[in-house]
DNA sequence: CGAAATTTGGCAAAATCTGCCAACGCAATT
DNA sequence: AATTGCGTTGGCAGATTTTGCCAAATTTCG
């Protein structure tokens, strides 16, 4: 057996509903080539594992008048552990902040930012983005467009 | 009527898939205050419209060996239409590439790359991203960890 | 080779989805 | 103020899907 417990009907099933999380039970059996009973258990017993975070809707940024993407690099004056934490939990609470990673590097953190447009960003900026905890240092990028937003991972054969 | 004709029962909706895009119509309808026949049509219209762009399952990274973020910086050679589709277009066919955004300013690329591990990047570095058409110029930076990544939009009140 | 454990497939009941139709509310018009 | 017309709602019924259960089949392992 692989190493994470997946078989290759397992990986389909990933597959599938990585790209259609609404797909009936009845039409993911026929694609995986089992019935619908042992499809359900495994999907079930996926989803108890925690590969499956969870089942969204995607929405189109863009109708949402929320298209403008800033990139933001931050650093902050002080790395010690309760600094870090403040400064992430301060993160979560903001749902403009979409992204967030902590780097390798002389810049802690690589945010995505979305907004309206530019003078929203201007004001969320002054209002929300410097008066997060530690900050030492930020630098915006504007995007121009976006190429590809992909919630699709790569499911491995191997493995 | 608003700007782009939802109103609070279609952004009650919008925030409600957005968070579980596998609700069913009996509960989604009690939770916006509607019976089930408006909500399911009001769905539609939504799904027609385009703002919501397809439903999906979000698969945890860790549990697919797929651990490590990469946020990499391009810039190409040439800056004329077809070089970029050409860029953009190979892009697209590269699902460790799964965010790429054309930025303002020097007309260079900041893609997010996701690999298993350092040594599968510096194999898809030389193999795949020094193969990509037109590029001059590209640094990469490795994350730490994710803080956040979340594909829940602000859905605007007003509007 | 044989026993135990796991996985499968079909069935039936419960729940859900989906299209249809009458009723309701609201706005404009007379 | 009454009426007309448009859009939206709610309930109902048939079709589909989900879900739990059990026997059969397959795999695993001693």
């Amino acid at each position: 057996m692989a190493r994470n417990g997946f078989d290759a009907i397992d990986r389909k099933i990933l597959r599938e509903i990585q790209e259609d999380g609404r797909i009936s039970m009845v039409e993911l059996a026929d694609k995986v080539g089992l019935s619908v009973s042992p499809c359900l258990r495994r999907l079930r017993k996926l989803e108890e594992s925690g590969v499956i975070r969870k089942y969204v809707a995607l929405l189109d940024p863009a109708h949402l008048h929320l298209g403008v993407n800033v990139f933001v690099t931050v650093s902050l004056t002080q790395h010690d552990e309760p600094s870090l934490r403040r400064f992430e939990t301060a993160v979560q609470a903001h749902p403009e902040i979409v992204d967030c990673y902590a780097m390798v590097g002389n810049q802690d953190y690589m945010m995505r930012i979305v907004v309206p447009d530019p003078a929203s960003y201007q004001r969320f900026l002054s209002e929300v983005m410097m008066k997060l905890p530690g900050v030492a240092n930020m630098k915006s990028s504007f995007t121009l467009h976006e190429v590809k937003n992909s919630t699709t991972l790569p499911v491995s054969d191997i493995d």
